[in-house]
RNA sequence: GCCCAUAUAGCUCAGUCGGUAGAGCACUUCCUUGGUAAGGAAGAGGUCAUCGGUUCGAUUCCGAUUAUGGGCUCCA
């Protein structure tokens, strides 16, 4: 597979890379250097730590090497030469495995430049002197082949162009990137805060925050009123038997935050003077009924005998939900229903919590407590592709109104080789054919990724591609076939017979810590008026004004806008520059005319000075701003 | 969870080769009353992340912990 003259030129690169880095540390032992979306690495194994005075000189030395202008010759050898070279060199560590993972009937080639051999299927450049605009980035662990139970290796990541021009572009924006960091925007418009004493991954909602969110929550609770969604609410925390029903508990636990146990449940494994493992295994154990109903609904032994135990052994206790399924399930099976009433959809902004590994916390977009906009959908198997259609719509209300058009969406289907999901194969094909045309009818290019499919259904998948182009999915939607079952949920059809509904689960936002996190670097903080969090700043020139703008201020704020007044006592110029870094939308600039004729003089943040109108035409053109939800145009150049 | 790095005022950062710290912005007060991105002055603000060790003495050196950042792994 030849690659493209970017990637051969940041593979050759990698190479590059490995050559200056054994000419500084001869003991490394390399394992492979491809090229990525943005860039290079070379991944390899030194007893000695890198530090980023070793990047500079290894960045020095790889200048060198480009201008020795050496030539990058292909050789193509059979096997055991190929084993012969890497042990001549040195490099059995990782190269010899490596080269057992080239299939047999494949050709077996080394790339040779100056006195550095490497196997490698290629491609490079011809020469070492076409490379001349790389910089090294980083320095990183990273597993063997990826897999923490393999030895981490250390890997340098860098990036290369065509051109130095090219290069500097591309480090200007990554410097563009972190201007826009929600992290730092976060903090900036004091839009949210996490604090250690609160716990990590826990995000605390500042008052700015919550009016996006609340706002953003508006905006999708209007759609689904439209939509004929129910509004619900539900508890933070659920027995432990719910989960063990839904079967979330104790398959997911690693990524749960641990069991309460209530106290007498404790004080009693306590006398029993209960080791830890007794009591954990306690906690997963099930009830012989609890297994046999779970086990004759799935029509299969999903509940092994081991996790069984004596009622009195049952330690009972709850958990923080980590989904909000089955609280909506018991919401619907609480009462019977007929086909008629079909299809159910209970919405609600759910909270739910995950133990996330620490080191893979970010921000607002990888958290441990996190609100869903969640929503279940119990319909019957004929309406499941017309309900697809709607949770997709909404996906799409949702993205277009914000401006968010980069996107892919991801048909998740099943592994036709695997065994490990639930549900006959008839209702499987009906559902991913009703996925796949339901995505179809979305207007943008969708893959069907087999394997993707959760166990219980196959979903569709939005993932949005934010400024610096990574990927974050949000919206889902899933088809269930499993949970109904677990639950033994049922509708009446019209034969008079008792009917198993499927279940879709959806959420367009995803959850509303990430999507804000995202929003936030998609507008790089300036937000629309209808979700800035101070719409109107007010600046009076002077003192001699200010009994007319606290009167425009209560007006404004009768009219249902977010406006403040600047009373700071700083010239014009200074209280303009606070509301543009503050990014509000308007700012109105009031002096002795405006006062005296009631009217104000407009500066847009997006379209700069808007001249002089009166406080009536400008509250009317706010207001429609707002409710029409439209997006701001682009920002002129920034001059500060 | 793993590898590496970092932690000094609300923010951005200096600094102390070991003798308890400084700037700019922000904040408060005063002067200034102005026309579209920084008017001036004064003041206040820090147990130098936490705990322990070495030392006559630690913010500085060492160790652990916690948090953050960049990766890796993971994400029902």
């Amino acid at each position: 597979m030849p690659m493209t003259p970017l990637e051969e030129l940041r593979h050759s690169c990698s190479h590059v890379l490995a050559t200056a880095l054994l000419r500084i540390f001869p003991d490394a032992k390399l394992d492979i250097g491809p090229p990525t979306d943005t860039g290079f690495y070379y991944d390899f194994d030194l007893e000695h730590k890198l530090t980023t005075e070793d990047l500079a000189r290894i960045e020095v030395e790889m200048k060198k090497v480009a201008d020795e202008n050496q030539p990058f010759i292909r050789k193509e050898v059979p096997r055991d030469e190929a084993v012969e070279i890497i042990r001549k060199i040195g490099q059995e560590r990782y190269k010899l495995g490596r080269l057992e993972d080239i299939p047999a009937d494949e050709k077996i080639s080394f790339y040779q430049n100056g006195e550095f051999i490497d196997l490698c299927a290629g491609t490079h450049v011809r020469y070492s002197s076409k490379l001349k605009a790389f910089k090294l980035l980083s320095i990183a662990g990273a597993y063997h082949r990826g897999d923490e139970k393999n030895k981490q290796l250390q890997r340098i990541y860098g990036t290369a162009f065509p051109s130095k021009e090219e290069l500097a572009n591309y480090l200007t924006q990554l410097e563009q990137a972190k201007l826009r960091d929600h992290r730092k925007l976060g903090r900036d418009l004091k839009l949210f805060h996490i604090d250690e004493d609160v716990g990590q991954g826990l995000i605390l909602w500042m008052p700015n925050g919550a009016v996006l969110r609340q706002e953003l929550q508006n905006f999708i609770s209007e759609e689904l009123r439209k939509q004929g969604y129910s509004q619900v609410f539900t508890p933070h925390i659920g027995k432990l038997e719910l989960y063990k029903t839904s079967g979330h508990f104790p398959y997911y636990k690693e990524s749960q935050f641990s069991p309460m146990v209530e106290t007498e449940s404790l004080a009693k494994v306590i006398a029993e003077n209960c080791s830890c493992a007794e009591v954990y295994a306690r906690l997963e154990a099930v009830s012989a009924n609890l297994r046999d109903q779970i086990n004759a609904r799935s029509g299969r032994e999903v509940i092994t005998p081991d996790r069984v135990r004596p009622d009195d052994q049952l330690l009972d206790g709850f958990m923080l939900k980590p989904m909000n399924c089955p609280h909506h399930i018991k919401i619907f099976a609480s009462q019977p229903h007929s086909y008629r009433d079909l299809p159910v959809r209970l919405a609600e902004f759910g909270t739910v919590y995950r133990w996330e590994q620490s080191g893979e916390l970010n921000g607002m977009t990888r958290v441990r407590g996190f609100t869903q906009d969640d929503a279940h959908l119990f319909c019957t198997e004929e309406q499941v592709a017309a309900e697809l259609l709607g949770c997709l719509s909404l996906v799409k209300i949702v993205l277009t109104t914000l401006g968010m058009q980069d996107y892919r969406v991801r048909v998740g289907l099943r592994d036709p080789d695997s065994n490990k999901y639930t549900g006959d194969t008839a209702n499987w094909d009906k559902a991913e054919s009703a996925c796949r045309e339901a995505a179809k009818t979305l207007g943008v290019p969708f893959t069907e990724e087999p394997g993707e499919a959760a166990f219980y259904g196959p979903k569709i998948d939005f993932v949005v591609r934010d400024v610096i182009g990574r990927e974050w999915q949000l919206g889902t939607v899933q088809v269930d076939y499993n949970l109904p079952i677990r639950f033994d949920l049922s509708y009446i059809g019209a034969d008079n017979q008792a009917h198993r509904p499927v279940m879709i689960h959806r959420a367009p936002f995803g959850s509303m810590e990430r999507f804000c996190g995202v929003l936030i670097e998609h507008f790089g903080g300036d937000f629309p008026a209808w979700l800035a969090p101070e719409q109107i700043r007010l600046v009076p020139i002077s003192d001699k004004v200010i009994d007319y703008t606290r009167t425009l201020l209560g007006r404004l704020k009768a009219d249902n806008l977010r406006a403040t007044l600047d009373e700071h006592s700083d010239k014009l110029g200074a209280k303009i520059r606070r509301a543009e870094l503050d990014k509000v939308p308007y700012t109105l600039v009031i002096g002795q005319k405006e006062a005296e004729a009631n009217s104000v003089s407009v500066r847009s943040r997006a379209r700069g000075d808007e001249g002089v109108m009166t406080a009536d035409t400008f509250v009317a053109k706010v207001k429609a701003e707002v409710a029409s939800r439209s997006l701001p145009d682009k920002k002129k150049p920034a001059n500060a």
